[in-house]
DNA sequence: CCAGACGTTGTT
DNA sequence: GTCTGG
DNA sequence: CCAGACGTTGTT
DNA sequence: GTCTGG
């Protein structure tokens, strides 16, 4: 899935959305994280149906699901910008942080997004992991093409990017583990063999 | 019909 | 164990 | 997602 | 608001 990426890439924010943006290798849930819809927009990491009573926080919908759910029947589309996510393999007694990513190319990840207590808030879509990424994690956000983002924003489900053939990993150090770390160690390869 | 849930992740 | 905060 | 808190009283 | 369970 997705629980924690990066923006690091300012330059390439810069270009192609004309913002200056602050850079961060540890974007956590319940942030306010940049996204595109019509226009470069911020809003909170957590989604709300808008007649939640009580907060339900999501931070990723299933793909296969997002035309079905009654939690999502009145999202609207976004797309989240990044240049890198973070999943954690499990094994029998530890967890193992890793970094998705593409160089320091953008990504876009397909999002969806309600406005609650008059704030907006989105959510990351997730498929099941291409193969050669599901040694870590079964889960994946969706990765939209330039070419394909009009297409999602407009209501098209276009969930099979190739660019998800493109992602390279490795494992990181456990400073990321904790939210409150950021900075680029976060995203420094270390070797496997701890 | 009304009441009550509505989600994801992982783990058991 | 479970909820909240980042 | 993970980390860290999780409670009450009264007093300063 | 809308779907599912009783």
């Amino acid at each position: 899935m997705c629980g924690r990426y990066t923006l690091r890439n300012s330059k390439a924010v810069k270009e192609k959305h004309l913002l200056n943006i602050d850079v961060s290798y540890n974007i956590a849930p319940s942030q306010q994280v940049l996204t595109q819809t019509s226009s470069p927009t911020f809003m909170n990491w957590s989604y709300n149906p808008n007649w939640a009573k009580t907060p339900m926080n999501l931070i990723n919908a299933r793909s296969e699901t997002l035309n079905v759910k009654p939690s999502f029947k009145m999202a609207k589309r976004c797309l989240i910008v990044a240049d890198g996510w973070f999943e954690w393999l499990r094994t029998n007694h530890s967890k193992q942080p890793y970094f998705f990513h593409m160089n320091d190319d953008l990504l876009s990840f397909a999002g969806i997004y309600t406005e609650y207590n008059g704030e907006k808030g989105c959510a990351i879509i997730t498929k099941e992991s291409t193969k050669h990424l599901s040694e870590v994690h079964h889960r994946m956000p969706v990765i939209i093409a330039d070419d394909d983002a009009d297409s999602w924003l407009s209501g098209e489900d276009v969930f099979d990017s190739k660019l998800s053939e493109n992602i390279d990993y490795y494992p990181v150090s456990t400073i990321v583990n904790s939210p409150r770390n950021n900075n680029i160690d976060c995203i420094k390869q270390i070797s496997t063999a701890i």
